[in-house]
Order: C-alpha cells, then sequence, then structure tokens
DNA sequence: CGGGGCATGTAAGGGGTTACATGATTTT
DNA sequence: AAAATCATGTAACCCCTTACATGCCCCG
C-alpha cells in the first residue's frame, strides 16, 4: 500500500485536506503516483484511526466542515521506517511491450498507427514531465518551498537535486521509449528506408 | 484485461493447456506480463465459454485428464482487433520513485543501501532479459520456432527481430534505470567523490 | 512406495477504477 | 440566480496476490 506513504510524504510538508490531497494526487503528483478521490478519503480515516495522521476539523462559512489532516510523529517514524527498507520490484506487466510483441499478426500500416499513437503520448507525458523538472530545478512549486522552510538551508540544494533527479528519469526513460517506438517502426518495415 | 490477449498470442503459436500456460507465464512471458496460476484456468474457462478459444480433453494414462487450449478464428480476430488498437498508457504508479522522492528524510547511509539493493535486483533481471533476447535472436526457444513454422520464411528475420526489439528495451530500461540509481547515491551525498 | 512433477481448482483479501450521490460556498 | 468550485462520501466491479486443497502419474 504505497498511496499510504505518498500521502504521509505529502503531509510531511504541510497539513492538508482530503481535497486538497485529492487535488494534488490527480495532478502534480499524477506523474509519480496517481490516486483517485475515492481512494483518497477512506484512507485518511484509516490512516488517522491508526494514529498515522491527524485531522483538524475546521468551519468555512456557517456549516460546511473540512478536515485538515497532519503528519504525526507516529506517522513519520512509520514513514522514515518505510523509507529506510528496500521494496522488491514488482512484477512486469507492460501491455504496450505485450501489443508490440504480436504486431506481426497486423498490417504493418496499422502496427504503425498504433506505434505513432504511443510515441504521441509518451511525448506529451515527456513535456509535463519537463514543466514539472523545471518548477521544481527553480524551486517554484508552493510544497517544495513549504517543505525547505523547515530544512537546514545547507540541505536545501540536496533535497532539490533528489527530487529533480527523479523527473529526470521519467523524461529520460520516456525519450528511451519514444526512441525505442520509432524503432520498432522501422523493424516493421513500412519505411521505404529500411527496406534499402 | 491484457492478460487474456498474452494468451490469445500464445496460443496462436500453439495449443496449450493450462498447465502449460501456467508455467509459461510464471518462466518466460514473466518478463513481459506475469501471471499465477490460479488467475489462468478461471480465465481459460470464461475465454473457452465466450468462444475465444477451444478446449480439447485428452487423457493421459488411465484417468488423469488435461485440457488443451486452442485459439478459434473468433479469438485470432479479436486479438488483431486488440492489436490494431491504440491503448492508454496506464497511470504512473512507480514505488521506487516515490521511496526516492523522500529519500533524503532518512540517513545517506540508509538510502544508499536502499539504493544499492534496487541497483542489485535490477542488474539480475537485466541479466535474464539479455539470456532470453539472446535466446530469441537465435530462434532457439521451442515456442519462437513453432511460431515461425507456419509463417511465410520471408516474414521470418522480421518477426524475430520484432519480439528480439521488444527485449533490447527491457535490457535498456534496465541499464536507464541501474545508472540512474548510480547517480542517485551520488546526489545522496554519501562519496566523499562528489563532495569534491 | 515415496517424492517430485503434472494438473486443476477455489477462497479471501487488497488495491484500483468508474460511477453515483449530496450539499455548501464562492464567483460570475 | 446560475455555474463553478469546495468538500466528502459510497458502491460495484475488476484484477492481482497469497494461500489452501486435491489427486494422479512417473521415476527411482
Amino acid at each position: 500500500m504505497s498511496l499510504q506513504y505518498a500521502v504521509l510524504g505529502v503531509l510531511e510538508a504541510r497539513p492538508m485536506t482530503g481535497y486538497e490531497l485529492t487535488q494534488f494526487f490527480e495532478s502534480t503528483a499524477r506523474w509519480v503516483w496517481t490516486a483517485p478521490q475515492s481512494q483518497i478519503y477512506p484512507l485518511l480515516t484509516k490512516m488517522a484511526a491508526e494514529g498515522l495522521i491527524a485531522g483538524e476539523e475546521q468551519v468555512r462559512g456557517s456549516r460546511l466542515k473540512r478536515t485538515s489532516y497532519s503528519i504525526t510523529d507516529s506517522g513519520l517514524a512509520e514513514l522514515r521506517r518505510w523509507l529506510a527498507e528496500p521494496h522488491a520490484e514488482p512484477n512486469v506487466r507492460d501491455a504496450f511491450l505485450l501489443q508490440t510483441l504480436f504486431l506481426d499478426m497486423i498490417p504493418p500500416e496499422e502496427a504503425e498507427a498504433v506505434l505513432r499513437a504511443h510515441v504521441a503520448e509518451i511525448r506529451d507525458r515527456r513535456e509535463q514531465w519537463a514543466a514539472h523538472r523545471a518548477r521544481l530545478a527553480a524551486a517554484d512549486t508552493p510544497l517544495i518551498q513549504e517543505r525547505l522552510h523547515r530544512r537546514d538551508p545547507a540541505d536545501h540544494a540536496r533535497i532539490v537535486n533528489l527530487k529533480t533527479h527523479v523527473f529526470d528519469y521519467l523524461i529520460d526513460s520516456a525519450t528511451l521509449r519514444i526512441e525505442w517506438a520509432e524503432r520498432a517502426i522501422a523493424i516493421m518495415g513500412v519505411s521505404p528506408a529500411v527496406r534499402h
């Protein structure tokens, strides 16, 4: 249940409500770990019951209530425990590779269209990762600023570098996949160039 | 439900029993799509009911029964339909990147140990992918031989190239991840070299 | 005759997806 | 006054994981 640790990691920066976490996991965090709203609320209830986070009810307007959750000492300890532990890699389950494996069973033009659609999608993702990487490198997101605020300034560069490095991986892996898919198109033998 | 299409793709090479498919998805195919035995048998029953595959009961010895499943015309058509369709990329959910993102919260030595364990695991996987790639490139697995057998010899090179290309991706992505994790260790600032 | 491989099932539980549902508050 | 946004829930369903369960066949 990694989502739990993603939530703890986010709340380490500052307290948030379920709504804010939902926004976050459907927007920014989406690029490393996605979670829909229907997963967030039950998880917060469960984590609060376990004492990993503490919820404080706030009143907006006259009646509307919202709960702001902050990480507890116990939550921070549990996060640190998880972080220090190596975890087995999940099983490989890549639908796109599976599809490519059998692409010789359909006409080359159709196979090429599938590969091109994939390239377009990965290009989009890469752009968004690159944009976020730039914002992180400049320490220009609200969350990173609040996070750095309570850390030793001597460590700021190291923390920012580590986070941008994660996005570097996402960007580089997208590039690898794009170039790989383009070579796959050549192998399919549609392009006259490779037919020589 | 990609497992269904993985099964169809395998059965296109030759008919197999549930047991053989289980072996296959826990060994060779494991490197692209894993599936445990408990998923295979119910799926085969379901697919046979839908007419995508046809099961033929065989008798081994006096009483032991086993069912050999072959792909039907309808199954082949469904596989081709799926292959020609572009599929949306799944949401990103990478527990290791998540862990790395927060690795500044634990002592550098512990963080380094986590990264090194990861590198070791990916190295193992890369070796096995490379071994399988070599076997594929030489058309030296039983399945690829049976698959090629019923295809136009003019297409053999293209089919083998496409399959080895898939394993090239797995190998290259492992290399990327290893190098990335090693740079992450440098960023953690444990090694005196980077501290200058 | 015992152990390992062949062969097929099922059951419980976790996590994720999609969709439905409700109501208050703020903005236009 | 309507529309957008804030805010929180729930329910059904699918896929996957782990584990338990059963029995036959073949080889040594």
